[in-house]
RNA sequence: GUCCCCAUCGUCUAGCCAGGUCCAGGACACCGGCCUUUCACGCCGGCGACACGAGUUCAAAUCUCGUUGGGGACGCCA
């Protein structure tokens, strides 16, 4: 049998849209699931905005969330030929025809109908021209568009689309719609038509708002005898106010690159995505790869639009709070070792990275980085909250400072007494500082708290953290007793 | 103005097609509590929705109609 022909059809704007990310994650998946295959083709007609830098934004998009096409990319761009052809033929086969109206005239009717507050459609002029006057005006050298001829009477373009089930237009509400221009250069609803016969695709996954295109497409594909595909649209994502969102209003937020900056995994991102409009039919709401390919289905797409729930400037969430939970789920689960290449990255990023991380130290790196990654939502934290495990550059968080610090008066010079009790001890390790700790404290008649949570904040400048023992282990005993010393001289200045 | 589509907690959603097991389940967020040296995790608990109105039916979140609300499409853009 045919084998299932899906494609993802960007069109170059130099980042992946988190819409455009949906769609492109739906079509794979459904292509993976039924071992058919995915084409990538670049839509690029729109010459201006294509270029090269543009068209590598959307590739390198696709790359880092890991969807993975099997022909293409095709250009859009090399195939003008055949839609100009095809536009052409479609008037020798009665299915459509020159329109010699200009620009001004259809402007002007359009303005007068909405100032009128009635429908506007083309009004059919040219399609009564005869033989001779369609002549006399190519012969003037009059421009001229090609536009479908939309059947006539009572009938309707009947569809089956597999997320909204049965749609239907009427004939006589589907305006004569241009498919070549007086230019000579095609249209996107013929082009993509074009395009989709000739890629043999069997299945179009895209956007509601491709609902409206979808009548006209059918008639040019029945006009040209060319075996319908399946149609599927599925919901939009709306901004909180319900309205398109858009790297023009919404900013990074809405590009792929934005998450990739911010340390998301790439399958975090993809998780949280594909639950934007669909749902398994049970409560899973992880799911690895293989399980997602298995459990995707257009039955679970959800008709209604959904909320990107991102909030602007809020002093939380830098996005939708949904997809930071499921980041921070699986950077806190998923094996350390698939997770340490990750923050190599980022903490060469920062300059933060030492080779022994990868030789004499891997041990200890891996022990730190599942230490810490337990309170990180993002990879980025890795080098800011996580930054003193790896470098003596820090700075103290206010926040810390002010509630374990600055209330004590003496605390420089406990934890100068500190540092000297962990300088004397034989060895080093978690059991006798935790014992050392809890011995000053109880000298110096002040609750063990006091100590554990000034040491927290000098040591590693931040409020959050695992238990503290656990953390002077992974900072080891030279730096800990550098910093508390040092604190112990400086205090506060 | 015309046409198309949609409607369950703040958000993502289950349930709807095959009406009763739903005074509506889960997740995120939020609020309490437990745990604890901090924070987080974890655990326990709370808040919180079937847009409205008719109809069909013994019975409606589920079926029908209407109202309201929302979205989309109506380009010589893609």
């Amino acid at each position: 049998m045919s084998e299932i022909r899906l494609r993802f059809p960007p069109s170059p704007t130099g980042y992946l849209h988190i819409g455009g990310a949906r769609t492109a994650i739906y079509n794979w998946l459904y292509a993976r699931k039924h071992n058919g295959k995915l084409i990538l083709r670049i839509e690029d007609t729109d010459v201006e905005r294509s270029t090269k830098e543009s068209i590598a934004g959307i590739i390198d998009g696709l790359n880092w969330l890991g969807i993975d096409w099997d022909e293409g990319p095709y250009y859009q761009s090399d195939h003008i030929k055949e839609h100009i052809e095809t536009a052409h033929k479609l008037v020798t086969a009665g299915h459509a025809y020159k329109c010699f109206c200009s620009k001004e005239e259809l402007d002007a009717k359009r303005q007068d109908a909405v100032a009128a507050k009635k429908t506007y459609m083309y009004d059919r002029t040219c399609l009564h021209l005869s033989a001779a006057e369609i002549a006399a005006r190519e012969n003037q050298g009059t421009p001229h568009v090609i536009r479908f001829k939309v059947p006539d009477g009572d009938g309707a373009v009947v569809f089956e689309d597999k997320v909204y089930g049965r749609i239907e237009r009427k004939y006589r509400d589907i305006e004569d719609f241009v498919i070549l221009r007086s230019n000579g250069t095609p249209l996107y609803l013929l082009s993509n038509v074009v395009d989709d016969i000739r890629d043999r695709i069997t299945h179009i996954i895209r956007g509601q708002d491709g609902l409206g295109n979808t009548p006209r497409q059918i008639l040019i594909y029945e006009a040209l005898a060319a075996p319908l595909p399946v149609f599927a649209h599925m919901s939009l994502t709306l901004d909180p106010q319900k309205a398109k969102i858009s790297k023009r209003s919404h900013g990074e937020v809405v590009t792929v690159q934005f998450y990739r900056e911010n340390g998301f995994l790439p399958w975090a991102l993809i998780n949280f995505l594909v639950l934007l409009g669909w749902s398994p039919a049970s409560d899973q709401e992880i799911f690895t790869r293989e399980e997602l390919v298995a459990s995707f289905s257009l039955e679970g797409m959800n008709k209604a639009n959904s909320i990107f729930n991102y909030q602007k400037d809020h002093p939380k969430f830098i996005t939708d709070p949904k997809a930071l939970s499921t980041n921070a789920h699986y950077l806190q689960t998923m094996p350390v070792a698939e997770l340490i290449p990750l923050v190599k990255d980022v903490l060469q990023g920062e300059d933060l990275w030492d080779e022994s991380y990868e030789n004499d130290r891997q041990a200890w790196f891996s022990t730190t980085v599942d230490l810490i990654r337990s309170r990180f939502h993002v990879l980025t934290d890795f080098a800011r909250a996580g930054r003193a495990y790896f470098s003596d550059d820090y700075v103290m968080d206010p926040k810390p400072v002010k509630k374990n610090l600055a209330k004590h008066e003496k605390i420089p010079e406990w934890l100068g007494l500190l540092a000297q009790r962990y300088e004397s001890l034989p060895e080093f390790n978690k059991e006798e500082a935790e014992r050392v700790t809890r011995e000053l404290a109880d000298e110096l008649a002040i609750k063990p708290g006091i100590l554990i949570n000034g040491t927290r904040t000098v040591v590693t400048g931040q409020a959050a953290g695992a238990g503290l023992f656990d953390v002077l282990m992974a900072i080891g005993r030279d730096r800990v007793i550098a910093r508390l010393q040092k604190f112990s001289r400086e205090g506060l200045s």
